[in-house]
DNA sequence: GACTATTATCGTATATTCACGATATACGAT
DNA sequence: ATCGTATATCGTGAATATACGATAATAGTC
């Protein structure tokens, strides 16, 4: 972006659109699914299940757990990461409410779209 | 990215990061939040809701439509714009099958993250 | 057709992301 | 202290995203 204008939009939207950006990329998508199936792993483990260098999955796991997706852990001589479910839910609950989709469609309210301003 | 490694993963991990991308942008959390309020609305109120330039809220639109989150619809002079909210739903779906989070926190089950691989 | 309003696209400058090898750091084991 | 394993960070190159002015395309009106 050419000036970062994420100051003029509201904090709930930054943030938002930050925990968007922490799974839009399919590498991070399939490390939370991996960590989903396997509970806790070490980041040895989750390169090994990536088809990635371990340096990008390194920066993949920064960038999950720099938007507080996941939990770190020391682990004897390894690292440990786990989901941080609170985190997951308090951003899953705000998306369905901006989303406004908790199930039913938004009113259908007569459109107003092609009346003059 | 460098050579695009997309194609090393999932469609599903693919589509889920996809739809997380087009929200990973606070003016489209934005603009999805204004069409929640107001149904459907052209793509001048949308433009005159945002604290950007015409160009820029048109590529952001772009976006969301190619993501399939929003509906296009001509209307007079105007091209109105509303929430696709199957697509949304569906998308929160499967958002949450991969976050696993539908309520309860995934199984404990215990760490082996420190065992010998 | 000419005019106007509305929206999309182009061109482009800058910023960010992604990927990886190389290197640094942290730490348990010897 | 040294060694080896595990992970993070650095440096860099290529691709993509963001923003905007300028311009094009579309469609209704006259």
């Amino acid at each position: 972006m050419v000036a970062s204008k994420t100051d003029l939009f509201t904090e709930e939207q930054s943030s938002l659109a930050a925990f968007a950006g922490a799974l839009a990329h399919p590498a991070r998508i399939a490390i939370i699914g991996f960590l989903q199936e396997n509970g806790e792993a070490s980041s040895g483990m989750i390169v090994n299940a990536m088809p990635l260098a371990q340096a990008t999955v390194s920066q993949h796991l920064t960038a999950l757990r720099k938007a507080g997706l996941l939990n770190q852990r020391p682990c004897g001589k390894k690292i440990c990461y786990s989901i941080n479910c609170e985190e997951v839910l308090r951003f899953c609950h705000s998306f369905q409410c901006t989303l406004g989709t908790a199930g039913e469609p938004p009113p259908p309210r007569e459109s107003h779209c092609c009346e003059d301003e």
